[in-house]
DNA sequence: GTCTATAAGTGGATAGAC
DNA sequence: GTCTATCCACTTATAGAC
């Protein structure tokens, strides 16, 4: 909005604010970092904090806002997936997850989506942002995709809601496991944890309603 | 473990600050709770619960150990398995989803659960018990099932790891979906949310899987 | 077993000098 | 824009009277 990001590393205090409190809010979570702990990190007092943000819940706001705008600068348009669809079932599924895992892989991000699901409890807005955007406008989407394969007769005829709950599920199941049961652990990014899962779960979901032609077509890595 | 549970309603002191502390740190979370607000729900005062519990981290502790006593009382044992897998795999799953919500729903235990679900960042032992229980013990067992269903002929060869995930990956996503996304909302209970979902996820995994024999013998609820 | 009083600490936030 | 100094609300926990 104001200005672009500069080519190297001259970021301004409020940008140190911002990514300490990333880190320190991944880490601990909201409530567990004071004020004084976010200015050591920065180096600088506490009360110079205010001069960059109003209070403690500016900053949050604005890590959330900052995510709100990066997801939606993302996201297929539907021409490019009827054209996708047309091609083959595996390659949009394969597509499909790419998308997914790009919206949650990069290291910043990664960290935002787990202050995310920390504080989803005491929140109201970041419970609302995660019940439409990970789990209703996906579901309604994937029902979507599942009718038009149907319609072209490259999948069986099953309850396209159904269908969407089994597909989409397992994707949300992973995001679970990752940010609030794995988190910290040997996996160094969610890609890492979950992309080999997805595709097993891809490949079985397809040999289920899959309308059969041709020999063997699962998704390789 | 010291005396039966009264006939009706002459609790201790003890069990009322118990019962207190699950009401509010499942509303609330257990760092927001404070002692003065659990001996206000009580009618005590705050320094009077230090008479009945060490501190506050005991009553956290109290919470989970009387879940974890409450599943250590349930669960099925190997031959009962083997006979309900030999008489039908719909009876099986039925009676494996029936255990699996009467551990999550009745109210007390629900607001437990809860409780973990929100504390889960904070506290290593209630993250172990997660991993443990909800995750790496039933995708084994789930995988010990399956593989003894291909043996036995009623489902196709599959990689059993890769079913079990399959299987049990929607149940904890109706989990988390509950316990994270939708607690204190219009469902009044985890079954109310979950058992419709959980039956048509069944038929849709024994559609994929089972061996035909004989025409429709989809689960009704 | 409950009370009052109090210790000892931490939190967010503001005022005003520089 | 950063600093020091300070406010004040609130936390867990203990000591000791009753």
């Amino acid at each position: 909005m104001k200005k672009e990001k500069s080519p190297q590393k001259t970021l301004t205090t409020k940008e140190r604010i911002f990514q300490a409190s990333v880190n320190l809010f991944s880490q601990k979570g909201f409530d567990a970092v004071s004020m004084r702990e976010i200015g050591r990190e920065v180096g600088i007092r506490e009360s110079s904090i205010y001069n960059h943000y109003k209070n403690k819940d500016a900053i949050l706001e604005s890590i959330i806002n900052h995510l709100i705008d990066k997801l939606g600068a993302m996201s297929l348009t539907d021409e490019e997936m009827d054209v996708l669809i047309s091609e083959s079932p595996e390659l949009f599924f394969e597509t499909g997850s790419r998308e997914f895992f790009n919206g949650m892989s990069n290291p910043e991000t990664e960290k935002i989506w787990r202050i995310l699901s920390i504080e989803v409890f005491h929140n109201e807005k970041i419970k609302t942002f995660f019940v439409n955007e990970l789990l209703e406008s996906p579901i309604k989407e994937w029902e979507r995709i599942f009718t038009k394969m149907m319609k072209k007769g490259i999948i069986k005829e099953y309850d396209p809601r159904v269908l969407a709950m089994e597909y989409f599920s397992f994707a949300l199941y992973l995001f679970f496991e990752y940010f609030i049961l794995k988190y910290d652990t040997k996996y160094s990014s969610f890609t890492d944890m979950a992309y080999k899962k997805m595709i097993d779960h891809t490949n079985f979901i397809l040999s289920s309603v899959k309308v059969e032609n041709d020999e063997d077509s699962n998704l390789k890595l």
